[in-house]
This record gives C-alpha cells, structure tokens and sequence, in this order.
DNA sequence: ATGGTAGTAAAACTA
C-alpha cells in the first residue's frame, strides 16, 4: 500500500500566488495539486516555476483573466480534457486527469452572483451538467477524485452562521440541492468523512470580513469528493493553512486527502 | 452591516 495525496486550492490568480503555492508544493509534494481561479490564459501560465520542482502541469484558462483551472502532477496523466463534451463548454471551469487507477475531476463551479439572477440559474444548471458528464463520460467502474471550489457549503456545519445565508448563493436549498444531485451519483465527502459533526472548519474566509480567520468567520465551499469504493482506502483528509502564512495569501485555503492506493 | 478587500485589468466587474 502506496499513499496517493491529492491537493486542491483556489488560488485566486497563480501569478499572485506563487510565492505561497511553490514553497508549499515543494515542502509537501503531494502526488496531484488541483488550482483553481488560476486567472491566467494559456499563453501565461507560469510552467517553469512548477517544472523546476517536478511537476507537470495542465492548465485550461481564458483570455478575459477569470476562472482558469490547473493540476500539477508529479507523473503525467494518461489522458485528460478540459471543459464539458457541448457549448457552453467553459473550459475555464473543468478539467478531468486520467493517471493509473485514478481519475481527477477538477471543477471550479460558478459562484452564481445572486438568487434572482440568471447566473445562479445557470450554476444549477451547471451542477446537472456535470452530473451527466460523470454518469456518461467517466462512470465509477475505477476510482474517482471530484476536486475543488464547488461554490457550495453542504450544510449549516459549514458556515458560520446558517440561519443568516439561507438567501446566499453558496448556501440556498437550490444550490445544496443541485450539489447534492451530482454527490447522489456515488461521492463521499471526505473532510467529512475524517470529520464528522465538527463545526467550524472552513476553506474560505472572505477578504472584506476583518480578521475572518482568528474570529472564524468562513465557509467550506472547496471540497474533495470520492467514489464511494476508493473512500474506503482514505487515510486522512484536513484543511492546510500552511499557505495561509505566506504574505498576500488567497482567501481560500489547501484541503489534502490522503488515499491508499 | 445596503460595508468591507483583492484580483483582473486599465474602468468596471467578479468573488
């Protein structure tokens, strides 16, 4: 039995976070590291720094300088895609690695702005679509990582204060409702897995709440989900703050599994 | 908190 640790980080722009993500990727050196919000277009994206501590690199962004995904990897993946089989594709948001045994989802899923627009619509949307990409195009017969910013906390262990976002985008019904239709295909939530009934553990701590993270004011909203199967081979599964003491740190924060394999 | 900050860019827009 082989350990396999499988990283995942909204960086909120890769060329703003490099000074946190490189050291911390080099000291840890999990197998893969999911990014999402890189902000960079291809022609952009800083290769090098990841190659010089041996990691390849996938990266699927946009010329606008918004969303973008990324997985560095120690080995490279078999295969691999990015975006949805049909329009809109948003190649910016999906990426899905195939190495040995093991494939990586790797979503950044749209925040939706507000309730009454059409953008929180087009997030459950989004979440349908994804449902059907996975049952069609990837199934469970092997073993299966959904990494990454889902935009969505699962339930009111997972906020600071549920009875206050029942209208937030990252916490209505609709929104848990359509997460869950995509977790109902065969996922684990893992942290909750390692974690169960612990309040207070959060990946996202919003830039403009003052001192968000000593008075614990967050969110969980980036996850990773397992394949029902493989979430027996966990070992662990914690959010990393390491990156969080580096200077200008994203508002997100890592969350790491650690599977037998 | 009907704020706040940080990122993309080069004035708003998104989170």
């Amino acid at each position: 039995m082989k350990l396999f640790k499988c990283a995942t980080f909204n960086v909120n722009s890769i060329r703003s976070r490099l000074h946190a993500v490189i050291p911390w990727l080099n000291e840890k050196r999990p197998n893969v590291l999911c990014m999402q919000e890189t902000k960079v277009d291809n022609d952009h994206f800083p290769v090098e720094a990841f190659r010089e501590i041996g990691y390849s690199l996938l990266f699927s962004g946009n010329k606008e300088g918004r969303n973008g995904v990324a997985l560095a990897s120690l080995n490279e993946p078999d295969h691999y895609i990015t975006g949805f089989p049909s329009e809109p594709m948003d190649a910016d948001r999906l990426l899905v690695a195939q190495f040995s045994g093991i494939t990586i989802i790797n979503t950044y899923v749209p925040q939706g702005y507000s309730i009454d627009d059409a953008r929180f619509q087009y997030k459950l949307e989004w979440f349908k679509r994804l449902k059907e990409f996975i049952r069609a195009d990837i199934g469970f017969n092997h073993n299966v990582l959904w990494c990454g910013d889902m935009n969505v906390a699962p339930t009111d262990l997972d906020v600071t204060n549920p009875k206050s976002k029942k209208d937030h985008v990252c916490f209505h019904e609709d929104a848990k409702k359509a997460f869950h239709g995509v977790v109902a295909l065969g996922f684990v939530d893992l942290f909750r897995k390692h974690h169960p009934d612990e309040p207070g553990n959060y990946t996202f701590f919003d830039y403009r709440v003052k001192d968000a993270v000593s008075r614990r004011i967050g969110w969980r909203v980036d996850h990773i989900m397992v394949s029902t199967g493989f979430a027996r081979y966990s070992e662990a599964c914690y959010i990393d703050l390491g990156p969080r003491l580096a200077e200008k740190p994203s508002d997100h924060t890592v969350l790491v599994a650690e599977m037998f394999i």
